[in-house]
DNA sequence: CCCTGATTCGC
DNA sequence: GCGAATCAGG
C-alpha cells in the first residue's frame, strides 16, 4: 500500500467516521490489518475494543536481569567504615526492597449452611403439578408419608409395582 | 466460525 | 514503515 497523502487523509476520514477497520480496509481495498496498522501507526484514536492483552505471554525476552550488585571482595581484614553519610538530611530509605504489605487470603467461609430446618414434623409431598418452568407449577405439598417424599395419593403412583412397570419400559 | 480491534515482528 | 500473523474478546 502506498500511504499517498491522500491515502491518508482518507484512511482518517473513514476512521473518523467510524467504520470498522475491516470495512475501511473494503472500501479502500487493503486488509484490514493494513488499516489498523496505519492507523495504530498515525495514532489515530483507539477505537472501543474489549481486548485487553496485559497477559500476552510473551516468551521472546530473555531479560538479561542484571546482578544486583557485584559484591565487592574487600581485600580481607578490613571493612571500610563507611563514610558517615546520611548522617544528616534525608534518610535513604528508598532503597530497602519494598515488602509488599501482606495479602490477605480469601476471607474463610463464614459458615457452611449448617443444616436445612430439621424437619421433625412431616414433609410435604413433593409430587411436581403442572408444567415445570411455567408459572403455575407448584408441588403436591399434601402430608407425605413417613419415609417417603410423596403423600399417599402419589406415592402409589409414584412406587408402581415392578411387574406392573413392565409394560411401560421401553 | 463469524465478527471486532491491538500488538508483534519479519521484512 | 508496512502489514500478515497472531492474539483476544464478543
Amino acid at each position: 500500500m502506498d500511504w499517498t497523502a491522500e491515502a491518508i487523509e482518507r484512511l482518517r476520514a473513514l476512521w473518523a467516521e467510524g467504520h470498522s477497520t475491516a470495512e475501511i480496509g473494503r472500501r479502500m481495498g487493503i486488509s484490514k490489518n493494513a488499516v489498523v496498522g496505519k492507523a495504530h501507526r498515525l495514532n489515530l484514536p483507539a477505537r472501543p475494543s474489549p481486548i485487553r492483552r496485559e497477559a500476552v505471554e510473551r516468551p521472546a525476552q530473555p531479560a538479561p536481569m542484571r546482578l544486583p550488585r557485584p559484591v565487592a571482595v574487600a581485600s580481607r581484614s578490613t571493612l571500610p567504615a563507611p563514610p558517615a553519610s546520611q548522617a544528616a538530611g534525608a534518610p535513604q530509605a528508598a532503597n530497602q526492597p519494598q515488602v509488599p504489605p501482606p495479602v490477605p487470603m480469601a476471607p474463610p467461609q463464614p459458615a457452611v449452611v449448617r443444616s436445612f430446618p430439621r424437619f421433625g414434623s412431616a414433609r410435604s409431598c413433593c409430587w411436581p403439578i403442572g408444567e415445570p418452568g411455567t408459572p403455575d407449577f407448584r408441588f403436591c405439598s399434601a402430608e407425605a408419608t413417613p419415609g417417603k417424599p410423596y403423600c399417599t395419593q402419589h406415592a402409589a403412583v409414584a412406587y408402581v409395582k415392578a411387574r406392573d412397570r413392565r409394560e411401560d419400559a421401553a
